[in-house]
DNA sequence: GTGATTTGACCACC
DNA sequence: GGTGGTCAAATCAC
């Protein structure tokens, strides 16, 4: 069974890594590209279904479950299959808006627009030439130049995040990027306050990517990451992409279905960031800045590959790099 | 000392 | 004027 899931997900990832490959050739193809999209949407959906197939398989079968999938089904119902398939639905979708943003980066910023997934240079403009612009308030008013703009309202990527069971419940699972907590809000109508991120290294790199976490209310166990803003630090040792393929696999066949439920506890990760990582901040309290543990086989393929920001043209590479030859299955 | 978090205040938008 | 987003001083942690 599981070996089925692990044959779709290779099926979605050489599915993707084709559509990276045809990139350039679909620029002026939307509806070739729509297309590929979808195929390799299905792909993953459809290896998605079997895995929670499998997952509930096993939780039946099961009376004294080990892995915390089932803890947290039993602690939490509305965690159940549907939410998941919502989480992970919603996880993809922004993982293909980022691949589209890569590949209007490529076209050197073309006009090009694809639907409601592209479009966003414009705000990428904006926020690149915001500290100028910003420097200029402060000459001209000595009030401090605070700008609320509405093109950060135009690109908003919600995420539904389901809490740690076990650590740092109040801190959602890390997201392969270190972020920076600059505040903190209750919000009305909220129960739970809401927490304002930005990058670790908005200054070194200029990255304008912010990052809002708020608990639901009708299920604290569920984040609600609203993320905005593009990650421009790519180079830096924040990115996912220093997660090797290997590793990644690593999960899904070693694993199974256990990688679903042990990435609610960051305590139970892999070493998916040798040496420690870089994030400072989580070294710092162990507060906001948070990476994920890498124990969402799916989903973190699918961030991995799209949400990497490593190099401009090789974010399947680093999946299937010439260097990823231990797993000869993967063509 | 350095960097992250907290938190009250400020400010833009509706 | 209310609300949400951000700033920045104070504080904390390493």
């Amino acid at each position: 069974m599981m070996e089925e899931v692990i044959n779709s997900i290779r099926r979605a990832c050489v599915l993707a890594q084709n559509l990276e490959q045809d990139l350039p050739n679909l620029a002026n193809q939307p509806a070739m590209m729509s297309l590929s999209i979808d195929q390799i949407t299905e792909a993953f959906s459809g290896a998605k279904e079997k895995m929670l197939q499998f997952s509930r398989q096993n939780q039946t079968s099961d009376e004294s479950p080990p892995t915390l999938v089932h803890e947290t089904t039993q602690l939490q119902p509305q965690m159940d299959a549907t939410l998941m398939q919502e989480w992970l639905r919603s996880s993809h979708a922004l993982t293909m808006d980022q691949l589209f943003q890569m590949h209007q980066f490529h076209a050197a910023r073309s006009t090009l627009q694809i639907g409601e997934m592209g479009g966003r240079d414009g705000e990428d403009n904006f926020e690149r030439n915001k500290g100028p612009e910003e420097m200029q308030g402060i000459n001209e008013s000595s009030s401090r130049p605070r700008r609320r703009s509405r093109e950060a309202n135009q690109e908003k990527r919600k995420v539904m995040v389901p809490a740690p069971q076990f650590g740092n419940t109040e801190m959602p699972p890390e997201d392969g990027f270190t972020w920076r907590k600059y505040g903190q809000k209750e919000i009305l109508g909220s129960k739970f306050p809401r927490s304002y991120y930005r990058c670790t290294h908005q200054k070194l790199y200029e990255c304008q990517a912010k990052k809002q976490v708020q608990r639901l209310d009708q299920n604290p166990n569920i984040f609600e990451v609203t993320y905005r803003g593009d990650h421009t630090c790519h180079m830096s040792s924040t990115a996912l992409s220093s997660v090797p393929l290997q590793q990644l696999l690593v999960d899904i066949t070693q694993n199974n279905s256990n990688t679903i439920s042990s990435q609610l506890s960051p305590t139970m990760n892999l070493s998916l960031h040798p040496g420690g990582g870089s994030g400072t901040a989580a070294s710092s309290g162990g507060a906001s800045a948070s990476r994920f543990g890498g124990d969402y086989p799916v989903v973190d393929m699918a961030d991995a590959m799209f949400n990497s920001r490593s190099s401009s043209n090789n974010s399947m590479e680093f999946l299937f790099s010439p260097e990823d030859k231990s797993d000869p299955k993967i063509e």
